[in-house]
DNA sequence: TCGACGATGACCT
DNA sequence: GGTCATCGTCGAA
């Protein structure tokens, strides 16, 4: 049932089987007593030390990336294009610096308060089909990072058990990493209608 | 300091 | 299909 992720789920090594595992699961956030939540439909890993596409790489250590380099289970949110807030989840023991983008939400609690987040009039599947809309839908801003997911503002919950069919493919706008890119460390829940690009 | 650029999305044709 | 908003970050100077 819905208990929140404890702190040593986030400290496992393999950041690409977490970000599988997220999957099904429900992101949460409680701003200033507001509770909206959906359940994770899209995730990417990426990984510092042998990943070109990370922010973190090769084991590259900035005021940005510190992050990361953080024992799992807090967020790492990030300013893309100036504009859009990317939230990821921190993984790994301290000095590993991997991190799982959350692309896509189904929202499931608070609804009326995501939709009025996003300025629509009702819920419909891209209101929250990309990783800055994530962000915008429950209400992850910059202040957020560093933040601990075992706390009371973003946690993430169990998902009720239901079976789902994960299909694993190439990161999204990550060309700038080569062969890299190629990698299959992007995983969605089949022929859920939130994906944020086919 | 300064300049190039980005793990995107909204809107246009 | 294409354009472009908008600003923190990082490495060069």
């Amino acid at each position: 049932m819905a208990g929140k992720l404890k702190r040593e789920y986030y400290l496992g090594d393999n950041v690409v089987s977490i970000a599988r595992s997220l999957l099904g699961k429900t992101l949460m956030t409680n701003i200033k007593g507001v509770i909206t939540g959906g359940k994770i439909i899209e995730t990417e890993a990426y990984s510092g030390l042998v990943d070109k596409a990370s922010h973190a790489w090769p084991n590259k250590k900035t005021a940005r990336t510190e992050v990361m380099f953080e024992p799992g289970g807090i967020a790492y949110v990030y300013l893309c294009y100036g504009i859009h807030r990317l939230f990821n989840i921190v993984t790994n023991v301290k000095g590993k610096p991997d991190a799982v983008l959350v692309r896509a939400i189904e929202p499931t609690v608070g609804i009326e308060h995501i939709i009025k987040r996003r300025n629509a009039k009702k819920l419909t599947e891209k209101l929250s089909s990309g990783p800055a809309k994530v962000s915008s839908c429950l209400g992850i801003d910059l202040d957020h990072n560093t933040q601990p997911l075992t706390g009371r503002k973003i946690w993430i919950e169990n998902g009720i058990e239901n079976h789902h069919s994960i299909v694993e493919t190439t990161r999204i706008g990550v060309d700038y990493a080569g062969e890299d890119a190629l990698l299959p460390w992007r995983f969605y829940i089949k022929d859920n209608s939130y994906i944020s690009r086919k």
